[in-house]
DNA sequence: CGGCTTCTTGAAGATATTCAAACCCAGTGG
DNA sequence: CCACTGGGTTTGAATATCTTCAAGAAGCCG
């Protein structure tokens, strides 16, 4: 896997007022004054598979919100092994820390082609001293990681390797029942199996049909049956 | 275990200026102009072993500070089972979800007894809109938790149950190298393993003298054995 | 076509779960 | 006082699940 850093992704400067994703992003309450306020650019950026937006224990320079794609945040162990801590789904936020004056936690890591917004701490800073309508937001912001966090204690860390598959699965399928796997190393790394393990999960369901391959990992899933798999074991 | 709700075990009212925790609790950035804006009473609660102190899904009518002791936050699986989410010990933040309006995510159950303060959430409501001092500690206690749950995704459900166990005493010792430890049942949910389970790898790190049994569920701890089991597994 | 990485498979051994039974201990009531 | 009971803990044995190590298959890129 290469590691791009995201220097040369730049795409443009962002047009904050007219995004389309303004309910979603981090600035949905702010108003034309609030806007003024900005005077550094914030960037657009696009990049690939494998990009490293920041890695851990780099000092919080800025902060991201997610537009397309999928990110994980990963937490390096102390037997040198990885753990993918979350996923990032567009409208979700990146290195929130950032915005305490913090170091970054974890490394980021783009696992799709990705677009996202790069807003950094000085912007982060200046609205948060002159506008409460931006806390409202970075709070929600914190609540909805945490919930993230939690949620993947309980689904996917608990039970047997197909449940937790299964409901990995669940959280990642699109509306037309179909989902875009990654590695089986990262997906190890996500429900705290081996590499070997996650491959035999895998393969354990497409033998049972509850999922298909499509093309190079890409499956349709049978949602019903995937949602009994990851309730019970049988 | 006898579970009891919290009416009966009013304390009586805070003194928060005079707070021997000031460092630590919520109100730390607090000014007098700030504290003449409380006008509703921050009740001082003590409870046991036990004692719930809300419940997931009730309406988040309060916050609540830990002064001493210890908490746990649980989650219900589907399956029925409950699953320790995080721990909270003396300085922490239980039902920040409260703040932003949301109905309680878990259960908050005392699993010593404890003593807390209770803030409503009109307090923190009014006291958020009025001075932009607490909103630095309210993100503080966001990003706290956020790194606990992290942190027990990473210490507490990945490697063999000795590790586990090892690294959650390490979290849990006193200066004086001593733990008061919980049920084998409290401690399989934390874990992620059974109560039978639990059992027996406690009964296991007993044997290796990584820890000593001084009293029914207290042990004097081996430090430097435990780091070595946590680290790596012989 | 190599040479590389990732994915898959196999088999042996380690680790955890399950179900059942024994145990301990505190509280209850005869 | 002692037997009885009920909760939590410990133990045992059989089984299920996961890891480990090793090797083969399948892709991908120069």
């Amino acid at each position: 896997m290469k590691r791009r850093q995201i220097d040369a992704a730049w795409t443009g400067n962002a047009q904050c007022q007219d995004c389309g994703l303004r309910e979603l992003v981090l600035f949905a309450d702010l108003d034309q004054n609030d806007f003024n306020l900005i005077h550094l650019p914030i960037e657009e950026i696009t990049c690939e598979t494998g990009t490293v937006l920041y890695s851990a224990g780099e000092e919080g320079a800025a902060l991201f919100t997610l537009r397309v794609g999928l990110v994980k945040l990963v937490q390096y162990l102390p037997d040198g092994g990885q753990r993918i801590v979350r996923l990032l789904k567009p409208g979700a936020t990146a290195g929130l820390e950032a915005s305490l004056g913090q170091p970054y936690e974890h490394s980021a890591i783009a696992l799709r082609p990705t677009r996202l917004c790069r807003i950094p701490r000085p912007v982060i800073d200046r609205l948060s001293d002159e506008t409460p309508r931006l806390h409202r937001q970075l709070m929600q912001r914190w609540h909805a990681a945490l919930r993230e966090a939690d949620g993947r204690l309980t689904d996917l860390s608990t039970g047997k390797a197909p449940q937790r598959l299964a409901r990995l699965l669940l959280q990642l399928v699109e509306p037309d029942a179909t989902v875009s796997l990654f590695s089986r190393e990262d997906l190890g790394a996500m429900l705290g199996i081996t590499t070997e393990h996650a491959s035999r999960t895998v393969v354990e369901l497409k033998r049972k049909n509850a999922i298909t391959e499509l093309s190079a990992n890409r499956f349709q899933c049978d949602v019903s049956q995937l949602r009994d798999i990851g309730a019970a074991d049988s």
